[in-house]
DNA sequence: AGGCGTTATGTACAAACGTACATTCTTTGT
DNA sequence: ACAAAGAATGTACGTTTGTACATAACGCCT
């Protein structure tokens, strides 16, 4: 914590290090000074950039979700034919965006924490709102529904299993979501 | 807060008092103070029933998981043939011990607090054995897998949509993952 | 160059917290 | 009936917390 005046965007770099605390030790455990710590910046920095903690929580998981839609629009937008928007949402599952511990981890929190707050609740809705436009340009309505929650539970237990699920079982899983009956 | 003298399984009630509040208010929030008040017990009771808060809890969280496995093997031991089984699954996830907000709330925060802590991680893995274990009397092993999941998912979905998801598209998901390629 | 608005810093403080513990009451076993 | 063990209570204390705020430094515009 040396002479550090003058650090533009600051305040962008105390979001993605909150988001990086709360995936440490959960909102619960997430305080001004933890946040200061990891970023190293002195206290009174977080109370001049945020209105409070509950704003900087809303800051954090306001990117996390707008950062996570647009991965996943990204990845069905690149995708042509049913076979490509398939292999894309395994791909999405399977990869880093959906399937790494830390975003998993982070999701649940923000679960947590929109439950009892509508402005969090407001970004939640958002999200899924955008994810499944980006499905319905690939799929019909039933099945983006479906495919959705499939998409949320494979998700959650390929990071949660003890023992690890392959990538042809999520491949099976969402063909047989997909294919017409 | 009379006097209250001589209340057995005060313990008990305890825990359950400490699931709803969590429930309310979320881990982050919940506090001895809080529990204490919400059961109508002095402060003191909570540190002599229980070593800390992360004891109590480890003790909710392990009801919550217990119950809620239960529930789940139930419905599944009573159910007879293929189509038992299917429909067994969409009433659990339709129905109030999976689709009951409170009780998707409160797998969030567990999901959330037991990614960081080993005793709590060994509950939710029970519980996702059992539950795979009481799909498994029914279907084969890459279809439980697959179901599983899908439960997991449109349970959430289901609990967070803004606009409700029909029986009918459950039952529609259930069949499709379950049905023999 | 210089002033002004913005950004950065360190400290201070009241409130809330977890927890320990001495004391009081109740049940249980003999 | 009485003693021992267990349960229940209230208080007290040290720590951590969120947040406010006075002060200082900096970038930018004229």
């Amino acid at each position: 914590m040396s002479v550090r005046r003058h650090d533009p965007n600051r305040r962008r770099r105390l979001i993605e290090v909150a988001l990086d605390v709360i995936a440490e030790h959960g909102v619960a455990a997430t305080t001004h000074r933890k946040v200061a710590e990891a970023a190293d910046v002195p206290l009174g920095s977080l109370t001049y950039h945020f209105k409070g903690l509950d704003d900087l929580f809303a800051a954090a998981f306001t990117k996390l979700a707008d950062d996570t839609a647009d991965g996943f629009e990204a990845a069905l937008a690149g995708a042509h034919g049913r076979d490509g928007a398939r292999e894309a949402v395994v791909g999405l599952i399977a990869g880093e965006l959906l399937g790494e511990r830390r975003n998993i981890l982070l999701t649940y929190e923000l679960y947590a924490l929109a439950a009892r707050r509508p402005d969090l609740r407001r970004v939640t809705d958002t999200w899924m709102a955008r994810s499944r436009a980006a499905l319905e340009r690939h799929f019909d309505p039933a099945t983006t529904v479906m495919l959705d929650a499939l998409i949320e539970g494979l998700s959650i237990h390929r990071a949660l299993a003890l023992e690890p699920m392959s990538v042809e079982t999520v491949r099976d899983a969402v063909n047989r979501i997909v294919t017409p009956q």
